[in-house]
DNA sequence: TATTAGATTAGAATCCTTATAAACAGTGTA
DNA sequence: TACACTGTTTATAAGGATTCTAATCTAATA
């Protein structure tokens, strides 16, 4: 029951001026149901059967539409896909290193760290990331058959 | 003056039963006196002129084998390239938005973070990352002129 | 010396993402 | 309605970073 959500969204595009195509609010309408943080792809895949025709630039493209309003966060890591997650309340990423999932889990935001790294290197601090990697209980109970 | 933890590395290479060849020296030397955190790119250009037949793939394996062993910490930041660093003591980065240098900066290690997000997602943790963005003070002063 | 395992090389291949240019769609205006 | 304007989508090419492959080379060992 996302619709709220999903209203909200379109509100906040449509008042940048951002217009509502069938295919934007796809993508959009995915990503809020969604609980998994997908990459490009997986959102380009899962509505391949809706939109035979979408090409993967308008996934990557509307991403970042999303991305510059605020309305998703773009998860990097390293190596493989991004990862987008429409969840813009702040919370921290935990990600298991044996099958990849990713999990919120909210902490005090580190506001200290950000202080102390101010005074020690003479940076103006924007922001920080912070996630946590580990085994999810999942894949511990497949492990220990 | 690095010469110390050159040798140090050195034995810990041949301890693994890894040969020392001129290239796998080469970059470890690189990596030790440099202050940078470079990419593998950096490195290749920078012992271009001193092994002009090296390849890229040489440097991609060497520093390789160093994160695998324990001798570097691989810095992955989504789009670009990855970084890498020899220093292995416990530290945290601050990046520079502006022109992209990694400063290192020390901060009691965030265990709370670990446990706290241990009991509330039932995870089993091995680390974490944490990265500080802003804009450092060569870039803040460039930018009052 | 012969054998073997490890390392390097050059280049192809891969993956993710962005750029390009053409076609399309919706809106506002005359 | 006709028109132009702008934003969007599409298909494909291009880009960059990294890895793979196969051949060659090197060093250590028997």
């Amino acid at each position: 029951m996302s619709t709220h959500r999903l209203q909200e969204a379109i509100d906040t595009l449509k008042g940048s001026g951002v217009r509502i195509t069938p295919q934007r609010h796809a993508v959009l309408e995915y990503l809020l149901n969604s609980m998994t943080h997908p990459t490009a792809d997986e959102i380009y895949k899962a509505l391949e059967s809706k939109f035979p025709n979408m090409s993967v630039a308008t996934v990557y493209n509307n991403l970042r539409v999303f991305r510059e309003i605020g309305l998703v966060r773009e998860l990097t890591y390293g190596d493989s896909s991004s990862r987008f997650d429409c969840n813009t309340t702040d919370h921290y990423h935990i990600i298991c290193e044996s099958c990849g999932k990713i999990v919120d889990f909210h902490y005090p935001s580190l506001n200290e760290v950000e202080s102390l790294a101010e005074q020690v290197t003479g940076f103006n601090v924007s922001h920080h990331r912070m996630e946590v990697y580990g085994t999810c209980s999942d894949c511990q109970s497949e492990n220990t058959h």
